[in-house]
DNA sequence: GGCTTCACG
DNA sequence: ACGTACGTGAAGCCG
């Protein structure tokens, strides 16, 4: 049967764009939108086997009619650089690939997918990313909608389109008629949203059937109507493709003709595309093998699914395998098992699949049944790859099982081998290897052979030495959790509900009217345009709202009640929602469990979630008591330390400066030191203030300094921000030296790196535009700093673990908020806790100038400052 | 889901 | 001329 497949091209490389990692060949071209975008070309090829393929593209024309079009789409965010670079090359890889290319001026690619799937006979599929689309659905075409990324799409047929959507193809413009679509600028009917659209539709079918029948609707809903009843038949308009554009094609130059050419496979090389060169599209190649196609990793396996009968029978079967590392997938569903070596030696290819009867927290017979299976994977002398360990531990303990095996972590390894930042789920690192999903176990041991190849040697080192032992220790971090002081929270709870309601009166009194205090849009429009209490900035154009932070009304606060009132009900509210209300769910058994994620940040920082406990207040007097709730367990003590100045040190390590040095060497005050050299007074003449300015300007220093962002920090003019700056670069000229040559190294190499040879790539300084750029040599100034900070204060969590383990103490590490780590420990041994944890923070690297940790011990987090 | 605001280092 | 300080997460509004 013929099948014609239409592709809207700018949709689907905006989608493959945002949901590829960012990556460059190495001259720094930009690719990832291209590579996506092929991908799933070849996914749709493979899954639907179309006889015929055309891909259209948007091309705007300056022509009248458009024109006012085009301004009507003017809502939409213009292409990124990076984006609009990989335009042209994707046409050029279509023409390789002898695919059509659809263009024709002042029209969309809506416009010719819509007139060419109306103009052929057969059984067509559109895939896009706009839902516009929807309406084109009829008894031959479907349309195949992206929902997230490129991988999970929706196919609506004309069968099933009425059940998925709820309303018909044709009503879909209806539907945009009333309620408009703001990413298309389509205005819709003022006061008509989803709900009231979709009853109106139910009831009288379309726009001409509502206008029809308008006596029979009341209230402010009719009103709403007639009012905008223009704007309802000039939305309708908009929102109708046009399937007549003038545009000449016939089907036979849409024919797909596989294989593809050898020209196609010098492009994959040129664009560096190497998975793709061993997959089957290609012509046999006449001159053998080419040289990208040497290094490509090994092939796929056919693999083999096994259903063991009895759980008995695959203990038996995992027991038998001789191989030392054995790869094991292991969620709510099913545990999957691939090892790479059968019994005899040879290469495997069967992954074992064992259901998990059911849900977690009612766990069944089954899974008693299958704990010792787990036992034997996870508790024995086999290296165990999985992805996120941490959390398969977690769930091993749900099922009593010890996790003592030796780990590999997936995760980890493709955050250090592909650089920083890793947001992927498993899956989307299998379908990017061509993986298919169902092989997840054999996946994630081929993932770990490519990411292990990958590493060089001190990355290889990082992850041996720091981040994998980190794995455990984190682990047991948020195992143990940390108490939370409930009689407090309730205490707190019902003093804050109570002074949010009377100010809220206060407010809605001031304000002659009721209104969302949280929504800024309101309060902006009653401050600046009711009350009119002084003249407010706006906005972007965009979102046209007020400025209503903290800053931009403090200064009103002085002249205007009602904005000394907000501003006290925006800080209660924080720290009410985030931090007493926002916590009662997440405790249990009187504790909370954080979730440390050790492979998100681009520094090599970790972050904390469910809740955050690294941004508990403590910066104002009132939001600092929130730390009188995080509690030592019983009998306990807290035994808080945290580094002083750690990033400044390691710039004075790093940038070699001997004034920056020799000052810590001799445990001088660094901000006060600057504020001397920086404001031209002597030592001695530094008021307090002059050093609240000069420890401003050192960390506009760690920040990689703008006079700008000075300017707006201290609130003074950009020249005179600039003036500090260079009387601190004239001081300190080694530091200068330093940060330029982070600049320089970055822009050459495309990376910076720690202390330790964590690397952070930074694509923006190849930007051709100027903040794109600014921002990548700012983040290659700071990133060594930040980063090695990092890497210093997990050796000292590692070592604090192992030697709390050593000298046989009850205490146990329970937190860590970046530079500073939280112990839990009984009464008697707090001293001794104290002095592990200064020893090994301060001793955890050795630097050109000391590391200083200062402790404190205390019942609760509050009191150990 | 994007935007704003605000909490931390 | 350009116009942002570096790195995070959570709540709430809005569409």
């Amino acid at each position: 049967m013929e099948k014609l497949v239409l592709i809207d091209g700018n949709s689907l490389m905006n989608r493959a764009f945002y949901a590829t990692p960012v990556f460059t060949t190495k001259d720094g071209l930009p690719t990832n939108g291209i590579f996506g975008f092929v991908k799933l070309l070849l996914k749709i090829i493979s899954d639907k086997k179309p006889t015929h393929v055309a891909v259209a593209f948007d091309l705007h024309a300056p022509t009248f009619r458009h024109k006012i079009y085009a301004d009507y789409k003017a809502g939409r965010k213009p292409m990124p650089d990076d984006l609009r670079k990989q335009m042209p090359l994707i046409k050029e890889v279509l023409k390789l690939m002898n695919i059509r290319i659809c263009e024709l001026a002042g029209h969309e690619a809506d416009d010719l997918i819509g007139t060419i799937s109306k103009k052929f006979a057969l059984q067509t599929y559109i895939y896009t990313g706009d839902r516009d689309a929807y309406q084109l659905v009829d008894d031959s075409t479907s349309v195949c909608f992206t929902r997230k990324g490129v991988s999970d799409i929706l196919e609506l047929t004309g069968a099933n389109f009425k059940d998925e959507i709820g309303l018909t193809p044709s009503q879909i413009i209806d539907f945009k008629a009333l309620m408009g679509d703001k990413s298309d600028n389509i205005p819709g009917v003022a006061g008509v949203g989803e709900k009231s659209a979709l009853n109106l539709l139910e009831k009288y079918t379309d726009v001409d059937g509502i206008y029809a029948h308008l006596d029979e609707i009341t209230g402010a809903l009719n009103k709403k109507l007639t009012d905008g009843k223009e704007s309802a038949y000039f939305s309708k308009q908009l929102a109708t493709i046009d399937v007549h554009a003038p545009y000449d094609i016939e089907l036979s130059e849409c024919v797909l003709r596989m294989p593809f050419s050898s020209a196609l496979k010098e492009k994959f090389v040129e664009l560096e595309f190497k998975s793709l060169l061993s997959k089957d599209i290609f012509a046999e190649s006449d001159g053998g093998e080419t040289e990208a196609e040497s290094d490509t990793p090994a092939k796929t396996l056919e693999i083999s699914e096994v259903l063991p009968d009895s759980i008995q029978e695959g203990i038996a079967l995992i027991k038998a395998v001789k191989s030392p590392v054995i790869a094991a997938y292991f969620d709510e569903k099913e545990l999957r098992v691939y090892f790479p070596e059968t019994s005899d030696g040879a290469q495997n290819s069967t992954e074992y699949v064992f259901p998990v009867a059911t849900g977690l927290l009612d766990v069944g017979f089954f899974d008693y049944q299958l704990a010792p299976l787990l036992q034997y994977i996870f508790g024995g002398d086999k290296r165990v790859i999985s992805y996120n360990v941490k959390d398969v531990m977690h769930k091993l303990c749900i099922y009593d099982v010890a996790h003592t095996a030796e780990y590999e972590d997936v995760s980890i390894l493709k955050c250090l081998a592909d650089g920083l930042g890793n947001t992927d789920e498993l899956a989307f690192c299998l379908q990017y290897y061509s993986i298919p999903e169902k092989n997840k176990a054999y996946g994630l041991y081929y993932l770990y052979s490519y990411y292990t190849h990958e590493l060089r040697e001190t990355e290889e080192k990082l992850y041996r030495e720091i981040e994998l032992p980190l794995v455990r220790v984190l682990f047991d971090m948020e195992t143990q959790g940390v108490a939370v002081d409930t009689n407090t929270l309730a205490e707190f709870s019902a003093r804050y509900n109570q002074e949010i309601q009377e100010i809220l009166e206060k407010i809605y009194e001031l304000a002659g009217e009721k209104f969302n205090v949280n929504s800024t849009q309101q309060l902006g429009k009653i401050l600046f345009e009711k009350l009119k209490i002084g003249a407010g900035a706006k906005k972007t154009k965009e979102s046209k709202n007020y400025k209503t932070t903290a800053e931009e009304l403090e200064k009103y606060a002085e002249s205007s009640e009602i904005v000394r009132y907000i501003l006290r009900y925006r800080k209660i509210q924080k720290i009410n929602s985030t931090y007493i209300e926002g916590f009662k769910p997440l405790i249990v058994n009187g504790r909370v469990h954080t979730t440390y994620n050790q492979s998100y940040t681009q520094t090599g920082r970790l972050s904390s979630a469910n809740p955050n406990l690294q941004n508990i207040p403590i910066r104002t007097p009132e939001g600092r008591e929130l730390r009188k709730l995080f509690t030592a367990s019983k009998g306990n003590v807290l035994v808080d330390a945290d580094y002083s100045q750690i990033e400044l040190r390691l710039l004075a390590h790093f940038s070699q400066c001997k004034e920056l040095i020799q000052a810590y060497c001799e445990g001088k005050d660094i901000h006060a030191i600057t504020a001397s050299q920086v404001f031209e007074v002597p030592l001695e003449e530094v008021t307090s203030q002059m050093r609240r300015d000069a420890k401003a300007v050192n960390f506009g220093i760690i920040y990689g300094i703008s006079a700008f962002g000075l300017s707006n920090d201290l609130n003074i003019t950009p020249k005179k921000a600039k003036d500090y700056i260079d009387k601190y670069f004239e001081t300190y000229s080694d530091v200068k030296k330093y940060m330029n040559s982070n600049v320089e190294n970055a822009t050459r190499d495309g990376y910076v790196e720690t202390l330790f040879g964590r690397r952070r790539v930074i694509n923006e300084l190849r930007s051709s535009n100027f903040n794109v750029r600014s921002f990548g040599e700012r983040a290659a100034m700071n990133m060594p700093l930040q980063g090695s900070s990092a890497d210093i204060i997990k050796v000292a969590m590692i070592n604090v673990y192992n030697r709390l383990k050593k000298e046989g103490l009850k205490a146990k590490l329970i937190l860590q908020v970046h530079d500073e780590l939280i112990i839990d420990a009984p009464e008697n041994e707090a001293e001794t806790a104290a002095r592990i944890l200064q020893e090994e923070m301060e001793n955890a690297v050795s630097l050109r100038v000391p590391l200083i940790a200062e402790s404190g011990i205390g019942n609760t987090w509050y009191e150990t400052k």
